[in-house]
DNA sequence: CATGAATGAGTATTCATTCAT
DNA sequence: CATGAATGAATACTCATTCAT
């Protein structure tokens, strides 16, 4: 019953915004549809109008959140362009860093709420294209610098996969580090898991440029 | 008196084991202690002589089976002793994967249930115990080769954060590749993790601590 | 919009009725929600709508249940008025008789469920100002007949004792004899208890009555 | 699970004042046999060899609690026997406030827990012999005193209405008033209702028992 | 579009009571 | 006598969902 909430014009962001407020509070499971109309000051049957039931609702939630994420990464990082392969992919880590260490709440939400599926149904929309995206600069820029990578998909994989989970324990736990005590050690682990996937091109002369 | 102490015993490992398998099955929050008394055959009241709650069962099935592998692991480690730091992680990790290759059930659920809070509970138990074994043969292992590590702590966490993170991908959703496909790398990453954050102690005798 | 409003009225009112039957039936304890919702024809959901819960709906019913007893005499008072402060209190007291007589199942239910507790809020709501309006008129008559009250609370507070106290035994258990038969020695009680605690003021001369 | 409560000897004892105690602290509706049985320290099935049930341990608990009160009095009024019959009467009330503003969850425990059936089957006890023993040695009292009458049992009956429950109010609540503030007001009720009840007989020899 | 009253299946939890030991 | 594990009926309460207005 709190504010008619921009009454009118624009229910849906109104739901998308008390739940995400609640589920960060309360949990998915604690939380009831009652709960979340109730305090977006609007009736239960408008619920259904916009959402099939909460786990949809959850699910947009996830998506609009993790893609707002990547995209102020994305943003970030063609802002401020940085010299070398391994140097932007470092930028473009700290950003994403940077940005759920403002926001908390939305780093738990994520983490809490990404399930598997949901992933994957992700990485087929608007998301999946922003990484293929990321993947093809990737591609770009070690090519201009002469890099050839084993894997680049399961680099960045790796890579991602250290970065989530390591970073969920720093940031919000402040365990077994802050993540600001932790930071040179994780740039450190992701230089050294570059190299170990991606070594320089051999001699200009003697190879132009794979014939 | 001893056939009564039994018969507890039983009925605790019953009621383990079923709401294990409903909770693999169903998920956690879609299993009800009706289903759980129903399928383990006895009544719902029974269920609250052994466990406070869903939640309390929940917690302590995610220590047993957490356990449970760490211990297997252990036992694999010491009855096939490796040459080397680096090489006897490896095994470790190996003993892990191989563990819980097998046991996908046991995986998902350890992976699903264990959230942050039991997992500090946890390291001030038995698991905790067995951790600091681990981290103290590490330490034996490295003074033996004359290793120095920057950070062990920080280094093992780097590289537990990691392996969770990709097993449970590419062992339960095959993405986005296999465990054995993935392995190769997987394992490369972790020499190269261990190398970032060791290095070998300069010259034996004359050694004058870092000059 | 008037449907509806009157629709739920009609719900609240019937679960008041249905469960003041069912407490004085089996009483408070031995009534379920269930019982209630079932014999008042609704679903369960639907008693939470109205009510916080049993003990809610059990006060509620205490309230209205008292408040009509109280205002039927103050009404029947008011339409047959009597000549002199002690005629009038006892003509109040025999019309509360005389009201709980005919509903003894209402006297029992105010008897058993009035705790001390929902007592004192009551006192605080419209019977509060019910009762105060009762001891301004006390004070009225008794100014108007030149009556001296040493302390008009208490007598009231003495009175009402005694008169719930064996009306609960005599009209409902006919202990140790019917109400009837005692109603005399009741009558007379009160007529002392007041002369104890009033007496008429002093001389004309000095204070000719207010003339 | 508190002591061994003066094992074996006397269970019966224990559960007594174990459950008194945990009535009085949570109601007789919100204590439970486990709650009983943990608190003296013995087995469920145990509280079964010593009482049907917990409505036959609160009414032996009932009879026995009033017993000691009615008991208590009477000892002290024949210890310190009074002038007169009304200061008789008078000095047993006040033994009574005594004992009862000494040990206040008792007098709660009584008024709470005393139901009309209980308090008849009472009366054909131990306590209604009691009882029968005060009446007739008010009738001695009067008699020797030449005092007549109207009606001894309903005279007593009134006095003890007043007294319970204005004792229950003022004890308990302090409401209207502290007991000691409302003291005095009492014994002159009391008074004035004897004096209703009562008429000093005329003459001795002239008066043969109302021509 | 929006409402919110009504639903009733479903859940966790309690507890008096029994009975084999 | 004493135990306490086992029972399962019973209870309070929740909540997603529907639908008449």
């Amino acid at each position: 019953m709190k504010r008619v909430e921009l009454n009118k014009e624009n229910k849906r962001a109104s739901l998308l915004k008390t739940s995400f407020q609640l589920f960060s509070e309360k949990g998915f499971a604690k939380t009831s549809i009652s709960d979340i109309v109730k305090e977006a000051g609007m009736a239960k049957g408008t619920f259904y109008l916009y959402f099939k039931d909460k786990y949809d609702l959850r699910d947009q939630l996830v998506i609009r959140k993790s893609l707002q994420v990547i995209r102020e990464a994305n943003e970030a990082l063609e802002s401020k362009p940085q010299k070398g392969f391994e140097n932007q992919f470092i930028a473009y880590v700290d950003h994403i860093i940077e940005c759920l260490e403002k926001d908390k709440i939305l780093l738990r939400f994520i983490n809490r709420n990404l399930s598997g599926a949901l992933f994957e149904s992700m990485m087929e929309g608007a998301i999946g294209a922003d990484l293929q995206n990321l993947l093809r600069r990737c591609e770009e820029s070690m090519a201009a610098e002469h890099i050839i990578c084993s894997n680049l998909h399961l680099m960045v994989f790796t890579l991602m996969e250290l970065l989530s989970g390591t970073m969920y324990s720093c940031i919000l736990d402040g365990q077994p580090v802050t993540m600001e005590e932790y930071l040179p050690y994780l740039h450190e682990s992701i230089r050294a898991i570059i190299h170990a996937f991606c070594r320089e091109q051999a001699e200009d002369t003697e190879n132009p440029a794979e014939p």
